[in-house]
DNA sequence: TCGTATTTGTACGTATGTATT
DNA sequence: AAATACATACGTACAAATACG
């Protein structure tokens, strides 16, 4: 299998750098929320590409929420100063997102072990496999806000040439993990009350409510890469994002 | 302004008809995940339409995350039969949604009052318009679980022709629009510490942690719809959602 | 290891339908 | 009623990634 976070190709389609452009357009404020933009036939002459390349631009558009389409009225701005911010609906790292207060310093701890069932079939893993166990502990001016633990093949920590004794490197790696794009997930979002460790671990009383974000994520072949469940402060988080329907 | 709620055109574009049959496939087992389908060209053939109408169902298919593109390689199927259920990321009654136990009964109430300064901003009304405010309590077997407070112009309740007598039509009204698609959102969610009024309401001690889910939802045209907010029992919701990255 | 076939990705062009102004 | 603008659909060609002999 490659390298599950590979470089991306530098070659960059028509359509996007045309994308490109009119996002820096709407950054730059030349057309603005409720303004309509030129005609699709207009804008594919000026690109000097055909419409249905500046449609496939329009598309991207659209799915960011940038842009409105109307048949027979036009592609409309949308009030898109806003959306800066990634949404939890977009795969990143929900614990350093969403905190009210900036993350400032991360611990890093790992340790290895053989697959419980449990991760034997969320990770699809035989039972003769190596488990790599990381917690992190996350901080904001020396007070721990959250709390996560993450669960990957050591495979994935091998091919990726982690040190494995560099608490740095295996954060960094799973930080990269987690922005690389190209992967999915199963999440579910719960209340649970803190006991013993978990009070001990973020300093507060036992039973104090707790938000936790279970999650598993998955290549696009649909090959398990890492579970992790997430423990966040309940009176330091808010988590925003961006629903949407058809 | 046209009713938000009008029914869809009864034309359906070929590549949708191409999308649902491919779905249905998959729904029967006709290709199991890990399957790799026909290729572009021959099942633009066996529908008879052309390939770049069949791409349209194919995008459709992997927007949904049924199935993975993979230039060179596939079109392969991915392990979603479960998706079945809605998640976060897609509009719909979220405290319906996610509770563990069912919902069998809501209790509506309505009344009507100037908009506070807030809802002058967040639902873009002059100060002499009217604003409906919704309660509706969620209950199973006669507890209640959820709690919801939805504000809503007093105009789109009256251009929907809704019976504000009749809290069942009202109600529906209500879902109608959560279920309507062309809405997206934004959308935050906290922890919070039930206060006298929502403790009396939830039938649970002052001080409990709920999940609050507050947010707007607005129209394709950035015209706001309504704003609400929903209370949810702690032990009562597991939320689930599908992240993505490109 | 290398070349070839297969398969999806990108890009172009044209025509017609449908909703809005 | 006519003009405008996006939506759908067809076709072609070549590029790029992968699979396979």
């Amino acid at each position: 299998m490659k390298n599950v976070i590979q470089e991306k190709n530098v070659k960059i389609p028509l359509y996007v750098t045309v994308y490109e452009t009119i996002c820096q357009w709407l950054k730059d404020g030349k057309y603005k929320p409720g303004d309509k933009l030129p005609g699709e036939n207009v804008l594919a002459e000026q690109f000097q590409v055909s419409r249905g390349t500046l449609r496939q631009a329009m598309l991207l558009l659209q799915e960011d929420g940038l842009i409105g389409n109307h048949q027979g009225k036009g592609n409309i701005v949308l009030s898109n100063q806003d959306l800066q911010r990634n949404g939890l609906e977009k795969v990143g790292n929900p614990i350093v997102d969403f905190c009210v207060e900036p993350i400032d310093r991360v611990v890093t701890t790992i340790g290895f072990q053989p697959p419980t069932q449990k991760h034997q079939e969320v990770l699809k893993l035989r039972p003769s496999s190596i488990v790599a166990v990381i917690d992190i502990t996350y901080f904001h001016q020396d007070s721990p806000v959250g709390f996560a633990m993450v669960y990957m093949p050591h495979e994935f920590l091998d091919k990726g040439n982690v040190d494995l004794e560099d608490m740095d490197s295996v954060y960094a790696f799973y930080m990269k993990l987690l922005s690389s794009g190209s992967l999915y997930s199963d999440t579910r979002l719960r209340i649970v009350h803190a006991r013993e460790r978990l009070a001990e671990i973020l300093a507060i009383p036992e039973g104090d409510p707790l938000l936790i974000l279970e999650e598993e994520l998955y290549t696009e072949y649909d090959t398990p890469v890492l579970s992790h469940k997430m423990y966040m402060g309940a009176d330091l988080y808010e988590i925003s994002l961006k629903r949407k329907s058809k």
